[in-house]
DNA sequence: ATATGTTAGTTAAACTACTTAACTAACTGT
DNA sequence: ACAGTTAGTTAAGTAGTTTAACTAACATAT
C-alpha cells in the first residue's frame, strides 16, 4: 500500500548525482563532493559509504594537504569493474557482441556471420556466444547487469519491438522477449544508428556535447539526433531518417521514383549501393576501363569506386564527387536545423574519410553560416557495440543510471 | 550557510506537480490527486491547502458521490485568475503587447507601430504601453507576474542579449538589462518564432504534441523546434534556421550566391520576399499584365502573388507554385530529420493557408514515407503574443513553472 | 428509521533523509 | 609545540513525508 517513492526518490537520486560526480571527477574527496553537489557533509559520507559498500565506489590513495595544510583527502573512484555489460551490434553481415565494464572497457569481444543463423535463431546463437565469452573470461554471471543492443531498422524502443529490419528479414519481431527466452537479464534495444550516436557521444568524437547528429552512410544513409543529452527518436521512431531528404528537385521529378518504400532520394543518389551502382553502369559503358570486363558479370561496390577514386581514376571521381556533393546538401539541412554543436560520420563508407572529409568540409563550410565542427566517428567498428552498452546504462532504471 | 535546497526542493516540486495536476484535470478532488500522482492524502491536503491559501488554486463545488455512495469531494480549480502575465511579440513593422491570465486568456491588447520607436527607445514604449494598459483595465500591479518577448533575431536566452536583430537594428543589444531600465518585473526574451512555437504547443494546433516544428514563412523562413516538450535552440541559439536548406543542388550552384550572410538558399527562392521580387521581374517582362505598369514603378509584394494566383493568374501561379515546391522539400527535408508529431504552419504568408496547403500536402505526402500532420497555425496573428507569456511560464522559477 | 458499506478529507504519530553544530583526525607552518 | 586549516565523523534537530486511525458525508438495503 502506497509508495515511500517520495523519501526513497531523493535519496536515490542525491546517491546517483554523487555516483556520477565520482564518475567524472575521479579522484575526489567526500568533501569535494560536498562542496561541488550543495549536498551537506554528513549526508555525502552517509552516501559515500552505502556506495561502497555496494562496490560501485572504491577508496584509492590519499591526496595532499593545500600549501595551508588541514588534513589529507581520501580519494574515491568510480569501481568500473563494480560490473559488465553486454554490448551487441546486430548487422545485416555481421554480429558483433563485446563484453564491457562500466567505464566502456572491453573486456571481451566476440564476432559472427549473421546469415548462418538468419533462420535458426539469431538470439539463440548470441545467447551461447555470450555463454561461452563469459565463461573463457572467467566473469561472475552475477556481475553481469545486462546487454543492450543496436539492430538496423526500426525499432519501438518502448516495448522492445523491432517494427521493420529488412537486412534481418525481421517485421514487428518481439526482440526483447525473444531475448529473454535465452537470457536472464535485462535488455535494451535500440536502432543501429542511434545506438553508434550514443557511442560517440559517451567515448568518442561527440565526448561532452550536449546536441549531436551522427550520420552513418553505409548501404543506405540513416542518423542518430542527440538532443539535450538525449536520444531523440521522434514521435514514430522515425527521426534521423536522413535518407529521405531532397536535395534536388528537378533530379526528384525526373528520374527519382519513390516506388519502393523504406528507400529514400538521399540514399538513392549518395548512399554506398547508389554508388556502386552508378560506377558499375558507367564503367560498362566505358570499353577500356580497367574493370569493364568485371563490371558486365558483377555489380560493383560503393567501396571500389573510393578505393578508384583516390587513385584518381576519373569515371569513379566523377561518380564520387557527385555523391559527396549530396551529402554535403544534406548536412548544410540538417544543420540548418538542428545546429548541434558536432556532426559524427560514421558507417562503412567512412573508410575513406581522409579522402571524403575535405571534400565535404568545403562545400559545407561555404554555404553554412555558422560552422559546425565535422567529424569521423572516433569509435569506428566499436561505436555499435560500444553505443549498445552505453543504451543500457541509460535505459536502465539502477544506481548506475545517469541522465 | 548550506542550503536546504534538498528538502525544499521535493517539496515545492510536489506542489508543482499538483498544481500541474489540477490545472490539466480540473475539476479535481484531493483524493484523486492522491491516486494519480501516488502522494499520500495528508500531504496532498496539506500541499493543497498552501496552494489556496496562496491564490493558485480556488474550492468551488463539490462533485457527486460514487453509485456506491461516500462523501461527496470538494472541487479544486486552478485560480486562473490568480496572477497576470504580459506577453509582447515584437515585429519589425509593428509591435503587439497583451496582457493574459493564467490560462492563455487576454484580458488587454495593445499593438503599435514599431518604426516611429526605433531609434528613441522601443523599450520605454512598450513600458509606457503597458503602465497604460495596467491603468485602463484596473489591474492591480501586484498581481502581474512579469513578461515574456519574442524578438525577430537570433537571441541568447540564457543572458537576455539579442545577437541580431536586423529588422530593429539591434546587434548585441541587451534587451533585458534595457527592459529592466522601465520595467519593475522578471522578463524573458527568446526568438520570435520559438515563441510562436510555444504558443502553438500551450493552446493552438501544437497541444499536448511532443514534437513540434513550427515553420513561420514571411519575409523570410524560419523554424521553432520543441522536442520533448522543451523548445531546442541548438548549440548556438541557431538551430530552426530551416532558410539555409539547400533544395536544389544545380539551381543552388548556378544561381545562388551566399554572399549575404543572414540570408539563405530556401529564402532565396520561397521566402515573401522572394516570392515578390520573381513575380515583379516576370510581369516586367510581360507587357498587358495587368500589374505591367506597377511593376515598373515598385516591388510587388509576394502577398500580390497569391491574391493572383488565386485569381488564376498564370505568371503569379508559375512563381507561386515554384516557391510552394521549394518549401515542400524544406518540409520533407525537416520531417524526415526531426519525425515531429505535427508541423505548423504560420507567418504571413499563410494568410493564403487554403491555397497553400493542399499542394504542399500533395508533394509531402507523396514523398515522405511516414505521414506528418500538416496544420495552419491555430493562434495566428496572436501565437507571438501567447507564446510569449508561454515562455515566461515556462522559464520562470515559481510555484507556476511547469515543465 | 437505522444499520452497513463506501468514499473524502483530517489528525496524530512515526519515519526518512536531510541539515547544522560540534566534534576528532591529520596535516602545514612558525 | 602550538596555532591555523582542512577532511571526515558524531549527535541532535528538523522538514517533509508516510501510515494508521479517525471524522464527515454520502448511498443503499433492511
Amino acid at each position: 500500500m502506497g509508495t515511500n517513492e517520495n523519501r526513497m526518490q531523493i535519496k536515490t537520486q542525491n546517491k546517483k548525482r554523487i555516483l556520477q560526480c565520482i564518475l567524472e571527477h575521479a579522484p575526489i574527496s567526500r568533501a569535494e563532493i560536498a562542496g561541488k553537489m550543495k549536498i551537506s557533509k554528513p549526508t555525502v559520507s552517509f552516501l559515500v559509504d552505502e556506495l561502497i559498500q555496494e562496490k560501485w565506489v572504491i577508496e584509492k590513495g590519499i591526496g595532499e594537504s593545500t600549501s595551508q595544510g588541514g588534513r589529507r583527502p581520501i580519494h574515491l573512484y568510480f569501481n568500473e569493474k563494480a560490473a559488465y555489460i553486454i554490448g551487441a551490434d546486430i548487422g545485416g553481415t555481421k554480429v558483433k557482441i563485446v563484453i564491457s565494464d562500466l567505464n566502456g572497457n572491453i573486456v571481451a569481444a566476440s564476432t559472427f556471420q549473421t546469415e548462418h543463423y538468419l533462420n535458426t535463431g539469431l538470439l539463440k546463437k548470441i545467447a551461447k556466444e555470450i555463454s561461452v565469452m563469459i565463461q573463457k573470461n572467467d566473469i561472475d554471471q552475477q556481475m553481469i547487469l545486462g546487454m543492450g543492443a543496436g539492430v538496423p531498422g526500426i525499432t519501438d524502443t518502448t516495448c522492445g519491438i523491432v517494427t521493420e529490419a529488412p537486412s534481418l528479414n525481421w517485421v514487428r519481431y518481439p526482440f526483447i522477449k525473444e531475448a529473454e527466452r535465452y537470457l536472464s537479464f535485462p535488455i535494451y534495444v535500440d536502432n543501429d544508428v542511434n545506438v553508434a550516436a550514443l557511442g560517440e557521444q559517451w567515448l568518442g568524437n561527440a565526448k561532452h556535447k550536449e546536441n549531436v547528429l551522427f550520420i552513418a552512410i553505409g548501404t543506405g544513409i540513416g542518423g542518430g539526433i542527440i538532443i539535450h543529452n538525449q536520444l531523440y527518436r521522434g514521435s514514430i521512431s522515425a527521426a534521423g531518417e536522413m535518407g529521405y531528404m531532397v536535395t534536388d528537385k528537378n533530379d526528384m521529378k525526373n528520374e527519382f521514383k519513390p516506388i519502393f518504400h523504406r528507400y529514400g532520394y538521399l540514399e538513392s543518389v549518395a548512399g554506398g549501393k547508389a554508388i556502386g551502382d552508378k560506377l558499375t553502369k558507367l564503367v560498362q559503358q566505358s570499353p577500356g576501363h580497367p574493370l569493364y570486363e568485371q563490371a558486365k558479370s558483377e555489380e560493383l561496390t560503393g567501396e571500389m569506386a573510393f578505393t578508384l577514386a583516390k587513385k584518381g581514376d576519373e569515371i569513379a571521381l566523377k561518380v564520387v564527387d557527385e555523391a559527396i556533393e549530396h551529402i554535403a546538401y544534406g548536412i548544410i539541412n540538417a544543420a540548418s536545423l538542428l545546429n548541434p554543436e558536432v556532426i559524427i560520420l560514421g558507417g562503412g563508407v567512412f573508410k575513406s574519410s581522409e579522402f571524403i572529409l575535405p571534400k565535404l568540409r568545403e562545400i559545407v563550410d561555404h554555404y553554412l553560416p555558422s560552422s559546425v565542427e565535422l567529424k569521423i566517428s572516433q569509435l569506428g567498428e566499436d561505436a555499435g557495440v560500444l553505443g549498445a552498452v552505453s543504451l543500457f546504462l541509460r535505459e536502465h532504471e539502477s544506481i548506475i543510471n545517469f541522465s
